[in-house]
RNA sequence: GGAGGGGUUCCCGAGUGGCCAAAGGGAUCAGACUGUAAAUCUGACGCGCAAGCUUCGGUGGUUCGAAUCCACCCCCCUCCA
């Protein structure tokens, strides 16, 4: 039905997209003579992903546009437990209600990505709870547990800094995750033919410990890519914005703020992030920085980034609604917004609160908006000339917002600092 | 269970009776310069207009005065059993 499938670690390739590979050259085979079935596990530890997640999700439509059958995997069960891989610090746990309920909007979330319907590789979601909740300790301890290693689990770089670093520890809980995680991979080896698990350069110890237990417990080769994680050049973390994480649920995150978290990529990693994070061909992302190499001024990379991968997650309507927000605000000329364009910017997404205006002070209105988070931080706003009320810049800290030079009898749109703004409507 | 070490403002980390709202670094925010970039420079960074007030795991206590001393409790780490 599909033509023959592409070779997907070479498409991940070019893409700057794989760090570790198993048995590469018996893969290319494996990938290239028949649709295999590829898998990659998300965790609920937050009511959405983030887009720290967005690469892996990407490249599970990846998987499915080069012909293979992708498997989008919630981790209701591994969610409880929590991956201990290349962190810091033993985490919380959270409630059965709370991760089960993450799970399924998470589900809903992956499934976005990926076409149910498009013949023999149309994707799969599953849920590891699904088969962990009925195991019970002994079948765990004796079937699973005994396949592994403690020797070699504790020698895993993953864990390293857990066992090896003073003051920190790892609980027998969070060591368990990388056995549960194996068992995951064996299990969608025996019901879906899975053969290929990708994930990020983290969950290298967890894969190929379910490689090895595939292996043992099927009798079956399987094998394992990693990407690698996003990081910026300056070293500052992907993926936080002064507001926080950048979610992809747009209830967290609106398709404005979404957007402008794109446009404002530095330089240096831009055109990486073309390539990370969008379809666009390489050779075109070449020629994009080309141009922009030889142009003087602004490079367009920046925009064409964020319209794509907003696209990508929010869809055509997400992106004009975050165009039309980032064009009123940041053409400079407010005159030309109508009453309507006004609403709609709540709409789509433009902060706002509403609020009764009469003698209320420029300093209230920050803070109530959350523009500053105290009325010694407005005041120095104002002072340092930070501030703009309608596109005029206030900076008498004294200041008090005044009902007649609402626009259109009730916006106010506030701005602190150049990038964050939000509309102050009057009640 | 035993012995030792530790919990400081977003993070790391100094501080061991008053000079501590608490050094230093990072992160963050603002201003200048710009391209809604980077780098750089300047400033801010518990709350309060201020006087001042509330902070240093928790609760009590000693003291004119505590992040610093004492008691108990909670949590973490290391080693031993």
């Amino acid at each position: 039905m599909s033509k023959q499938p592409a070779n997907i670690v070479q498409i991940l390739r070019e893409r700057g997209l794989v760090v570790q590979v198993s048995a590469e050259a018996e893969l290319d085979e494996h990938l290239t003579s028949a649709c295999r079935t590829v898998y990659c596990g998300f965790d609920p530890t937050a009511q959405s992903l983030h887009i720290g997640s967005l690469v892996p999700l990407l490249a599970l439509r990846r998987v499915q546009l080069a012909g293979h059958r992708p498997i989008a995997l919630a981790g209701g069960a591994t969610g409880m437990i929590g991956d201990p891989s290349f962190k810091a610090k033993e985490r919380k746990l959270n409630s059965l209600e709370v991760v089960g309920e993450w799970t399924e909007r998470i589900k809903a979330q992956v499934s976005r990505f990926i076409d149910f319907d498009c013949g023999e590789n149309s994707a799969i979601v599953a849920n590891n709870l699904d088969w962990t909740q009925s195991l019970d300790v002994l079948t765990f301890l004796r079937d699973i547990g005994k396949h592994f290693s403690v020797n070699a689990m504790i020698a895993k770089e993953s864990v390293k800094q857990r066992i090896e670093r003073e003051g920190e520890g790892i609980s027998f809980t969070e060591f368990t995750y990388m056995i549960l995680q194996s068992y995951d991979f064996a299990v969608l080896n025996r019901q879906y033919g899975c053969t290929l698990q990708i994930g990020g350069s983290d969950q290298w110890g967890n894969i190929t410990g379910g490689i090895d237990l595939t292996r043992r417990l099927n009798q079956q080769q399987v094998y394992g890519l990693t990407m690698p994680l996003v990081t910026k050049a300056d070293g500052t973390k992907f993926g936080k914005t002064e507001t926080g994480t950048v979610w992809l649920d747009p209830s967290l995150t609106s398709h404005y703020a979404f957007y402008q978290f794109w446009i404002n990529t530095a330089d240096a990693d831009v055109y990486k992030f073309l390539r990370y994070f969008t379809f666009l061909d390489v050779a075109e992302i070449d020629a994009i920085e080309e141009r922009d190499k030889s142009a003087a001024g602004k490079p367009q990379a920046q925009g064409i980034l964020a319209r794509e991968v907003t696209k990508l997650v929010h869809g055509a309507e997400g992106l004009a609604a975050a165009e039309r927000i980032t064009e009123a605000l940041f053409s400079g000329d407010l005159s030309k917004l109508t009453e309507a364009d006004f609403a709609q910017l709540a709409l789509d997404g433009l902060p706002t609160t509403k609020k009764p205006i009469a003698g209320l002070s420029l300093v209230d209105a920050l803070v109530s908006t959350g523009l500053a988070s105290s009325n010694r931080a407005a005041r120095e706003f104002i002072g340092n000339g930070a501030v703009n009320v309608n596109g005029e810049k206030v900076s008498d800290p004294a200041a008090v917002i005044d009902p007649v030079q609402a626009m259109h009898g009730r916006y106010f749109l506030l701005r602190r600092g150049k990038k964050q703004f939000h509309l102050l409507q009057a009640e």
